[in-house]
DNA sequence: TTCATATCTACTTCTATATTATAGAGGGAT
DNA sequence: ATCCCTCTATAATATAGAAGTAGATATGAA
């Protein structure tokens, strides 16, 4: 149950710019560098942050990247969506390809994939872009 | 976060087993046949599964796989174990690995993906063979 | 006009997963 | 004894999707 890089870089710069001055563009380049990641590659990810609406951007020289909004307004599900990841274990449980599993008229353990998929929700819906910024205050033991 | 066709055919193969009369012996070749999927593919997912016990074989003719035990033992993550599927949705959260990220004194994210695969983990630790083997009575709507 | 930046599209490489293949070991039946 | 059925073990190959690379273009500030 492994997260794609695309989807871990995706938070990690996105922590990385909000630990930037306010409203100054950060360029591509520099963050790439403090992420230790390849420039074309956060390229990418950039594009599809950016037309998710969580960051803007300025082009030209001072341009960069930069936060517009409150970290807790921005859930990590959010992050998740723009850089296409997702939370279904399996490939039945969304809901464009149900239609695809002959097996899910009968099929007993689908239900309990969704709800495995419907627990990971919830938590990429409960972590925002600020709790991951700031360093984690362990309250409970679990 | 998708879970590796290795761990679905694993679950989907015990509760096939659940499914055939008690103390008899399937032919793994008859169990391929029912689930749609390649002898050659499940023999590697069985071994794993007798060698951590969740099952019993029987070899010679009349032979095969059986359960010997109650669904109800048997917890999801006993299988994901056995076939080598971790819960964990970053390499650095397992313990082994913790020393190779350069980031981990300051990173602020890590303690979510602790927190994410505990989450999952939880599931897995709550869900029985038995569980997935009967129609699924939706109890909550969540 | 020049340069620094983002944006876009396409291509290549890599790797884990999935699949296939080959050989062997054990055991029941005749 | 021999045969065939079954599991067991390991190796080799194929595939798909992720990861990374490249080239060209658009935009805007100085």
């Amino acid at each position: 149950m492994k997260l794609t890089t695309r989807t871990r870089y995706a938070v990690r710069s996105m922590v990385d710019l909000v630990n930037q001055p306010a409203g100054k563009p950060s360029p591509l380049s520099d963050i790439a560098q403090r992420q230790g990641v390849k420039l074309r590659y956060l390229e990418q990810i950039f594009i599809r942050l950016r037309r998710a609406k969580l960051i803007e951007s300025k082009k030209g020289p001072g341009g960069g990247y930069f936060i517009n909004q409150n970290p807790k307004s921005i859930k990590l599900s959010e992050i998740m969506k723009a850089v296409g990841e997702s939370s279904a274990p399996v490939f039945c449980v969304t809901r464009n390809s149900q239609k695809n599993c002959p097996r899910m008229i009968y099929c007993t353990i689908k239900p309990y994939w969704g709800k495995l998929g419907k627990t990971i929700d919830q938590f990429f819906d409960s972590v925002t872009l600020h709790d991951v910024s700031i360093k984690y205050d362990s309250i409970d033991p679990g």
